[in-house]
RNA sequence: GCGUCGGUACUCAAGUGGUCAACGAGGGCAGACUGUAAAUCUGCUGACCUUAGGUCUUCGGAAGUUCGAAUCUUCCCCGGCGCACCA
């Protein structure tokens, strides 16, 4: 019992405010806590970044407390100024919608939306959707230029001659009311939303004398400090399928192990501290490792009979260099020529592209192990290999 | 409102009349190497073609000057900075 309220304030666990002395004595009290995460509905699809605190939220859950994930369906439209270097396109009312449709789906893997204690989804258009212009006006008044400026980002904008726009400065400020309307005790998000979970503990004193806790999650990084974005190519969406998230996880860097074992697996902590102890004395293969974190993330974010296909298929085709069992198959006439059909079912984007890649000799075809070196080559039925990832199967 | 500087490809960022489809960096793709990687090295990275070449479309928008414009002119849109305005 001792050893869980341990792992649930400081595994993965950034910084919590105001102390964690203060979130243990709430958690001895015995009452039951409620606490959001919030999620702006920017993109369709959910990913690892988004897991880690959503992970955080399931073991509070499993201890008893009150879940709410709050979809930032209004505040998506101003855009989150966190970590962009300029305004960001606002988002239409239809974009965001069609965003968040898979959402439930893609955290229920992780959370409960069933049973008795089961997690709410809320959505914040719902209150900051009425407000009055005269309403955000007050609430407003509760903020000022000075505590805005305070963030880096803003500052960093400024001294670059870059655009700040008001609408941008009012985004903390929803976000903070959104705790203040729920009557949160507390919140949970990945450190990079400090700032504004913050303002939202700051809000919350001034208008309801309450004390609200922030719990900080880390970000993955590696054991560089170099920060995991989605913009690297191999973030893992939550709605990949596993053998994607298996090929992602092993094309991470090897310094990534051991922060994923801690934020995104179940693996004791004990045995995470082994790793780095094998690791640093060169007693393991890291690749060994790296498989068996895919195989624990996917047994999560799926369940533990896909994970163990997924590892079954990356085994198959890239330490033994076979087709993986399920690819694309695709219907092409006699006459076709290939950079047709690649192009029509979009495994290629151009026929720039196709010639390109003819070019680097990338293009081939498995059984034969011929390379295809014309560029008017004809769809014959075979299985292609396009660089290392791609494959496709064509049939007359 | 006045003045001034600026808006360049996925991102950042050079270029200021022809040698510009546009230097460089990041990202992406491909090849080599490997542990599947990462790092490193090499090539590619607007589109289309009969491909060491050609054609077309791009440098905020529109019109113009010119044999020729991302580069010059005019107007417009959008931003930064300074000044003014502050009823």
């Amino acid at each position: 019992m001792e050893n869980k309220q341990e792992e649930l304030l400081k595994r993965g666990i950034s910084a919590i405010y105001p102390s964690v002395e203060f979130l243990e004595s709430k958690l001895k009290s015995g009452k039951k806590l409620t606490l959001y995460l919030g999620i702006d509905p920017t993109g369709p699809t959910l990913h690892l970044g988004h897991f880690i605190p959503i992970k955080k939220m399931a073991e509070f859950q499993k201890a008893g407390h009150q879940i709410i994930i709050l979809i930032g369906d209004f505040t998506a439209m101003i855009g989150d100024p966190t970590d962009k270097k300029s305004t960001r396109q606002p988002l239409n009312r239809k974009q965001i919608l069609n965003n968040l449709k898979d959402y439930k789906k893609q955290i229920s893997t992780t959370l409960s939306f069933k049973g008795k204690n089961k997690a709410k989804i809320k959505f914040n258009s719902k209150w900051l959707g009425k407000m009055k212009f005269e309403d955000v006006l007050s609430l407003a008044s509760n903020m000022t230029v000075q505590q805005m400026l305070e963030r880096d980002m803003f500052k960093k904008r400024m001294e670059d001659g870059r655009p700040v726009s008001i609408h941008e400065f009012l985004y903390p400020l929803m976000q903070a009311y959104d705790s203040v309307v729920m009557d949160v005790d507390g919140e949970i998000g990945g450190n990079d939303q400090t700032f504004n979970m913050l303002c939202g503990r700051d809000l919350m004193k001034t208008l309801k004398n309450k004390e609200k806790f922030v719990i900080t999650t880390k970000l993955l990084e590696d054991n560089q400090g170099q920060k995991m974005g989605k913009t690297e190519g191999n973030m893992v969406a939550l709605s990949d399928s596993p053998d994607e998230m298996f090929g992602k996880i092993m094309s991470w860097s090897d310094g990534l192990i051991i922060s994923s074992f801690e934020l995104c697996t179940n693996v004791p902590m004990s045995e995470i501290n082994q790793f780095t102890k094998l690791l640093e004395q060169g007693e393991i293969n890291p690749r060994d490792l790296k498989m068996r974190l895919a195989k624990e993330i996917i047994t999560i974010i799926h369940n533990e009979n896909k994970a163990k296909v997924a590892e079954q298929n990356f085994i198959k085709t890239f330490q033994k260099k076979e087709v993986p069992d399920q690819i694309k198959k695709v219907k092409a006439g006699v006459n076709d020529l290939l950079i047709d059909v690649l192009l029509n079912n979009k495994v290629i984007q151009s026929k720039t592209e196709f010639r390109r890649l003819i070019n680097e000799g990338a293009i081939s075809i498995i059984d034969k192990e011929e390379k295809i070196t014309q560029i008017d080559e004809l769809a014959r039925p075979a299985v292609y290999r396009i660089g290392k990832k791609r494959f496709i199967q064509i049939e007359n």
